[in-house]
RNA sequence: UCCCCUGUAGCUCAGCGGUAGAGCGGGCGGCUGUUAACCGCUAGGUCGCAGGUUCGAAUCCUGCCAGGGGAGCCA
């Protein structure tokens, strides 16, 4: 019977609430492996609840003993009994049952979960059934806390949370290739004048998957002062690297009244607040982590969560790498953007953790970014971490018309569809600023996960969207 | 998109010119409290795909496909 009133795992093995010990309690969840000894049966059993699975104790007083025969790994259960202290040394409480009824099998013969480890690679194979796995099972929790603390930050600072659309008639935000968005019949593509007749199209245009909620924030940041987006985004980039997907989730902050400096604080409170929430409220899957991930997980996130923020401006960057005396694969040279190497020795070597690197030259930067009166640099900044480099991309916003409707002529630009992101200016302008941080690498540098596939229950990547 | 590495049993891998292997998982049996339980027996393969070299190819060569690592692009 499918049970209502079933108390989960996590909330049994509670030790705050061990009023459930000797009552009668009803468990449901999957079967991770069952061992049999003579007249007793372990089954050990997990609802996702918590990392810790539960050990269900079966012998021959229990009616449903003939049962444990059939039990698999991966078959779903509902169990009565009684929860008790272990008599075994593994786990300190365990449910001795009292009846069993197995709600769904797992022929073993097909069953691919084994209850041994499989490799990350496999499990993505396997992206239906991996949540039932201890390392899956730990990075949904996870994300599902920092997801929370996402929204409490923000929300704890005022701030509102909006949502941009996610179809755009956009076609230049400027973050990279988009997804055509059609309704068009692409074997019988209407034509006009020789070319593809986007009348015809469902917009009447064509339109696209979004890379960045950026502009649309900006205009709520400009009669809500302080705003955020929290959704998916997608990049039609041929990235094939273990930090890239082509649908991925982003938070994009967005206030007004705001200049660099105030961004740059916002992204420092913000980074070594969630990670003190993730480490607070998720002390067991950080620890699974820690253990079976990263030996200095908990200890580095410990410190970011701690120590303010290394600031230096592109320029003391590029000083730094020429007088660093390591030999890069690719030069040093002020005006050309920081490489991958280059990130990675800021702020795993020089400084040791997390650096915020501004004021970037004006042409390797998007043109809404505002130009210092220097003329050759923007208010922009990127803050890099150990192990995953950029993990927020933010900036001043170009606050006046005409010098943004000189950097978008400059940019090549049409300005014609920017209408209204131009009247933005025209209006009761204020100086702001924003910034986009990736979510999954953010939980990918919390876990301590090598690859982001392994972050997104389905990751899109180029030639890969099964799920 | 570029560079490098890897595709052998359900999984993880060994074998690297001469009869296809192991551990785990599966099946059957045993075991009075197990902890990825343990012990015994057992079934299981177009060696990624296509071509080539050779008396003989999992093994050497070429192409393609897939996966992984790195780079670029970025978040």
């Amino acid at each position: 019977m499918p049970t209502s009133g079933r108390t989960r795992i996590k909330d049994l093995l509670d030790v705050e609430r061990l009023d459930n010990v000797s009552n009668p309690v009803a468990v449901n969840g999957w079967v991770k492996t069952v061992r049999s000894s003579g007249g007793v049966s372990f089954v050990q059993i997990n609802d996702g609840s918590s990392l810790a699975d539960l050990q269900i104790v079966v012998d021959a007083s229990c009616p449903d003993y003939a049962l444990v025969g059939n039990l698999t790994t991966g078959c779903s259960l509902t169990v009565f009994g009684v929860l008790q202290e272990s008599l075994g040394r593994g786990q300190k409480y365990e449910v001795v049952a009292s009846s069993l009824e197995m709600l769904g099998g797992a022929d073993p013969e097909e069953y691919p979960l084994q209850k041994k480890r499989h490799t990350l690679e496999f499990l993505r194979e396997l992206a239906h059934l991996r949540p039932r796995t201890n390392t899956f099972g730990a990075v949904a929790r996870v994300r599902n806390a920092m997801a929370f603390g996402i929204h409490q930050f923000f929300q704890q600072r005022g701030f509102l949370y909006i949502q941009t659309p996610i179809i755009t008639a956009s076609d230049a935000e400027g973050a990279g290739a988009m997804f055509r968005a059609t309704t068009l019949d692409l074997d019988n593509l209407p034509t006009q004048a020789g070319h593809v007749d986007n009348d015809a199209d469902f917009f009447g245009r064509p339109a696209f998957l979004t890379v960045s909620g950026q502009l649309e924030a900006e205009i709520f940041a400009q009669a809500m002062s302080d705003v955020y987006t929290f959704g998916p985004t997608f990049r039609a980039e041929n990235s094939n690297t273990s930090r890239h997907l082509a649908e991925f989730w982003m938070v994009e902050p967005e206030v007004a009244f705001c200049d660099l400096d105030g961004l740059a604080q916002l992204a420092e409170d913000f980074l070594r607040g969630i990670f003190a929430h993730v480490l607070e409220t998720c002390p067991e899957d950080m620890a699974f982590f820690n253990r079976f991930y990263d030996k200095e997980l908990i200890a580095t996130l410990e410190d970011i969560a701690n120590s303010d923020f290394e600031r230096m401006t592109y320029t003391e960057a590029v000083r730094l790498l020429e007088e660093s005396g390591e030999s890069f694969e690719f030069p040093v040279r002020w005006g050309a953007d920081l490489q991958s190497e280059h990130e990675r020795y800021l702020t795993e070597r020089k400084v040791g953790r997390p650096v915020i690197v501004t004021d970037y030259p004006s042409a390797i930067k998007a043109f809404y970014m505002r130009l210092n009166d220097d003329g050759e640099t923007v208010r922009a900044m990127d803050v890099l971490v150990p192990r995953i480099g950029e993990i927020i991309g933010g900036s001043q916003r170009e606050e006046r018309l005409d010098v943004l409707q000189r950097r978008m002529v400059e940019a090549g630009l049409d300005d014609a569809p920017y209408w209204w992101y131009l009247d933005l200016r025209r209006y009761g302008t204020t100086p702001h600023a924003g910034f986009g941080l990736g979510f999954e690498r953010t939980v990918q540098f919390a876990t301590g996960m090598q690859n982001i596939r392994d972050i997104i229950a389905f990751p899109r990547t180029p030639r890969s969207a099964e799920f």
